[in-house]
DNA sequence: GATGAATGAGAATTCATTCAT
DNA sequence: CATGAATGAATTCTCATTCAT
């Protein structure tokens, strides 16, 4: 069973490693045969077809992104260093092809209702992730009632994808990180403004 | 020439709805056809290829829209009012296919180098558009130094196209009303922090 | 009527200069149109169909050239002179886009079988003419009986479609110069070794 | 590994087949796989497109044919044994679809550029096998100054292309044959008149 | 478990030809 | 007489998927 999933694996990575570098309509069966170095008819001896190993690849980089994830941000309590994690974060996102290969899933999604449904689903898991975090950020804050936090999580996530696309369409990695630094005053501003987290009622 | 020239419209109007309503991947000669009730060949005959026809349409829909927005932003000084025009400009694109034609375009930059600069020319005029917007609206206020422009319409476009991606995923366009709804009181408060546009500087 | 036979004599000369230019493949209706400057429909009024144009352009231009190879060749009576005028002849034969036609049409008539019963005629006058040349050429000399004109006159052609084919496969014209330059020599001993034509029986 | 040189040839020799039977315009990818009994797709998994596969008949005929050429005419000295030897060939040539085929890769080349590269490598190869062959008929006779080798090897190629164009049109091999037929008393004439291969100096 | 050759359903594109103007 | 927009069939090529080995 052990050879099984490390066969699977293999796999997944090799799809999100050809979603990440090719695109959507690039990842053809054959395309992440090559780019795993096996053969096309292996995937489908693991997975149903093309549709269940994008869903099963959304699932699996979203699971391993999503543990650190919860595990930097536990954390930041205040903007700044909330900002920094982030950054750190998406600089991960970026290095293992994972933003890249959900935006083209998210594309994909527009394809087939089953994919479409998965990626959904993950969205919305990480939409709510966004939401406790900054409720978290918030709260004891004036900021709590001022933001309605479902509505900013959403924003958040649009936000994410767009500079995704954007940063396919140029090329290059520029705006993601001009946007981090860019933040970065605002945020520091933020922080001074508001109470320390532990002097929250 | 005149019958050319409507031939001309006519199949424009159909790449944006197909694209709109079916994305850039059905997007297919065929269903352009279908949409417009005419023979594929037609395509050909008026446009090099399905590049050369997309690139047109991109040019086409976009032109269409930024005639709109300059028009209605024109008298709009606060943010209230300002979130009111960009509200019903944004009610347009939805109506018009505008803003699906748009990211499904972007989408396709990724299958054509050709078609990819045509969408990053549009893509950046909209973005130095969207730049001088917010310029104007926070000349002479506090947070004219505070607010990185160029970043911000970074931002800005980032969030309109990752908003469009969400919202073919979900299949609805409750998304993009709720946030204009979310952000109408927020736009009011910042309109009574901020001097009123006659008294500054 | 005159207007009539200018159109017909404008388009067969396109369709001429399109075959030796671009060849058969893309000898369509379109690009002859666009070599001679009028609009493809004009072709349907003046022929049945591209095979009756194709039909009509060999009749063309192989009636124009036969006159001169009639007129050039009828004062040549040693080999030496034979073969300077038939130099002079494959010259214009070159320029005019003839040969060059000629033989693209010849291929062409892989395609319809009534565009080859057509070339097939044309070809026959020429085989025809070439084996009274030589019989001419070879009257009252000890070559008359020892080479066989029919057969000759085959190969004379076979050489002359052959060699415009390499030419075309080369893409320079330097085969057919380097040819008639090496002959040079071979018809002058010709001729020192045969009697000259007014001394024959 | 077996399996896959199988098909390859199965395709190469319907290729050839088709090429030779139909003509180059002809020569679909479907019309190929019906005559090799296949389905279209399989070509474009051995063969890139094709002119890759165009290509690679070339080469497998040439090769083929170059293999036996060399083998029957190394005995051949005098001129009427060698004009035997080839006459065999070239009623190989013609049983095998061999010449029929390169005839009309030949004027396949007008159509891609690749095909021309990959045609005119392969004719030039032969054009050189031609020169030598000359060369080795006449070494030591009279002849050996007064034929230039490189020109006459070049006019025997475009004869023999020519040749097969005459054929095609004609829709018979009449031609080949009545040719071979009259060259025969030339030949001896001309063994005649050369002192035998073995006293020469 | 794995392989990779084969299939068949479309995709984009090209053109001869027609026909309303 | 001439135009040129439109049609529809045919072409090359791609790919998800299957299945014999």
């Amino acid at each position: 069973m052990n050879r099984k999933a490390e066969a699977r694996d293999r796999i997944l990575r090799a799809a999100i490693d050809t979603l990440a570098t090719q695109g959507f309509a690039a990842s053809t069966a054959r395309a992440i045969a090559v780019a795993g170095g096996f053969a096309p008819g292996v995937i489908y001896y693991h997975f149903d077809d093309l549709d269940d190993l994008f869903l099963a690849a959304m699932r699996y980089t979203s699971d391993q992104r999503m543990e650190r994830y919860v595990e930097c941000t536990a954390t930041a309590g205040d903007p700044s260093s909330m900002l920094q994690a982030l950054r750190e974060l998406y600089a991960e996102d970026v290095a293992t092809g994972h933003i890249a290969a959900v935006q083209e899933l998210v594309v994909g999604a527009g394809t087939s209702a089953r994919l479409a449904e998965g990626v959904r689903a993950e969205i919305a898991r990480w939409e709510e992730y966004a939401e406790t975090l900054l409720r978290r950020l918030t709260a004891g804050t004036p900021l709590e009632d001022l933001i309605p936090a479902r509505a900013a999580a959403t924003a958040v996530m649009a936000f994410y994808l767009g500079l995704e696309m954007l940063t396919h369409l140029d090329g290059d990695r520029a705006r993601g990180e001009a946007l981090f630094a860019a933040a970065e005053p605002l945020a520091a501003l933020l922080g001074m403004l508001l109470p320390p987290p532990g002097e929250r009622a």
